[in-house]
RNA sequence: GGCGCGGUGGCAGAAUGGUGAUGUAGAGGACUGCAAAUCCUCGUAUCCGGGUUCGAUUCCCGGCCGUGCCUCCA
């Protein structure tokens, strides 16, 4: 049995895989909290678990993944208020592009997509046991986890409490009784979405959902919990504290979660996506002009811990490598298909860490043996290979050949394809002064001809 | 200031204590009326200085540079 080695934050070290129960792996990764489009970031934390759980699902019978969607959150109202839309059409709207958007990256849907509003009860019954616990107090309608009864904080994130003081840059809220100490629940004002509970009507704070989410549908302690570099601290952190605490388990900080996978970032020209730059870029925007699987290919085209820098030319590139691949199962179109599992090139560069640069360079060669031996064998390893990566999973005719297609009006068609006629009479009549004009009158308009087995074809350039 | 990550060919990006993948871009050639695609060939690539070693891009120390987290953030 192949055995996957991860890099665990929490121990910052790579390590063997080894399932808690081998007959079922449980996986969770923090989801996009939906009040605005995805940007690709979000898009590298998607495709980086869905890889995961592909590459998991290739070694063991069964897989339970799970990523959130985050539906109350303070930035969602403030959306809300700028649109003058109601919060849960917001929120369902989004959700539903996110999950489009995810899609056009042949990212498949999570097995469980929690919402937290559905999940209100479980995070006021987490509250009410930290209470308990005397790790939580209720203060002035919030109730807050209290950091100095969990001495093991800040293990995620290598971070001591006093460190965590030090750098802090927001004023301490008076009901706080350490300045460390973090909402696990808050009051709304009427107009605000809110609950009943014990403490008044509220609404959960940030970090108590996943831990609801986590436990409810994983149970605990569950093998892999993951999301993008940055919610590492305080988000993952706070999360160990509360679902340790919260059952008894102070000591020991994989009692939640076995192992921590942290992605990288997408950066733009070197840095960080980030409104204030103005250099976010949106999948939904992104997926007009290309072919998904392009832009899924650009993502996993550094290791996924390392910060991926992001471009047009990126996604142009490797819209390139797919051209040629497609290019290649449409020449073996008549050649069947065989039964065969993962290729050992491809699925032991995932096995380590999830190195798809180096998966992509064993894809490159099943490619190369593809194209030359023509053999169904050679064929379905190429193809399989690809898959794993969840590439090459369309089928040749829907392919959209060429670098950017941008939408072709009724006239432009009809002037390209008299051209193409009128080319072809020439080429026919040896008239090749004539052909080479309409190539550069093509060009001109902005298109280029490529003679093909099935006959010319204009392709937008 | 505290903690972290990284610096490999034009670009992207793996790996490795001893021939430095792969892709893309570029150059030359074959083929094609011309293109495209395909095939062949090519390129003085491991930030700097020390140390360990028979041997360091790899391990250690010190620089320099870039970048991230410490506040909402994938």
């Amino acid at each position: 049995m192949p055995k996957l080695r991860l890099y665990n934050s929490l121990t910052r070290e790579k390590e063997e895989f080894s399932p808690l129960d081998p007959g079922h792996v449980r996986v969770y990764a923090c989801g996009p909290t939906v009040y605005n489009y995805a940007h690709i970031g979000n898009a590298r934390m998607a495709v980086v678990f869905d890889l995961l759980a592909n590459v998991l699902r290739s070694i063991y019978p069964k897989v339970t993944y799970v990523s959130n969607i985050t539906d109350v959150d303070d930035k969602i109202m403030v959306a809300a208020k700028e649109s003058g839309e109601a919060i849960d059409a917001i929120t369902r709207k989004f959700e539903t592009i996110y999950n489009e958007d995810m899609a056009a990256l042949g990212v498949a849907k999570p097995d469980v997509q929690p919402r937290a509003t559905e999940h209100i009860k479980e995070m006021i019954a987490l509250c009410e046991a930290l209470i308990e616990r005397g790790h939580a107090y209720a203060a002035e309608g919030h109730v807050l986890f209290n950091v100095p009864s969990f001495p093991a904080y800040g293990g995620l994130s290598g971070r001591s409490r006093d460190e965590q003081i030090a750098g802090a840059r927001v004023d301490v809220a008076p009901y706080k009784k350490d300045p460390a100490d973090f909402v696990l629940w808050k009051p709304s004002t009427p107009d605000q979405p809110g609950w009943n509970s014990p403490w008044g009507r509220g609404r959960p704070g940030w970090h108590i959902e996943c831990s609801a989410m986590a436990e409810k549908h994983l149970g605990l302690p569950f093998d892999i919990h993951g999301g993008g570099a940055d919610l590492k601290f305080p988000h993952h952190e706070n999360e160990i504290a509360q679902s340790c605490c919260a059952h008894g388990n102070e000591k020991n900080l994989s009692a939640f979660a076995k192992m921590w996978v942290h992605n990288g970032f997408v950066t733009v020209g070197g840095e960080k996506m980030s409104k204030s730059l103005g250099n976010f870029l949106l999948v939904h925007d992104l997926i007009k002009d290309t072919e998904g699987e392009a832009l899924r290919m650009a993502l996993m085209s550094a290791h996924y811990r390392q910060p991926l820098d992001f471009s047009i030319e990126k996604i142009h590139e490797y819209k390139r490598v797919l051209d040629k691949f497609y290019r290649i199962l449409s020449d073996l179109g008549d050649v069947p298909d065989v039964e065969i599992s993962v290729p050992n090139t491809v699925i032991e560069s995932l096995l380590d860490d999830l190195n798809t640069p180096k998966a992509y360079a064993a894809l490159n060669l099943l490619a190369k043996e593809a194209q030359q031996e023509k053999t169904p064998l050679a064929k379905s390893k190429f193809l399989l290979g690809g898959r794993v990566l969840g590439l090459l999973k369309k089928n040749v005719s829907d392919w959209r050949f060429g670098v950017v297609f941008n939408e072709i009006t009724h006239d432009e068609v009809k002037a390209i394809d008299s051209l193409l006629v009128e080319r072809e009479a020439a080429k026919k009549n040896k008239d090749f002064k004539r052909a080479d004009e309409i190539r550069d009158e093509l060009k001109a308009m902005g298109f280029a001809i490529e003679d093909t087995p099935e006959g010319p074809k204009a392709r937008k350039i």
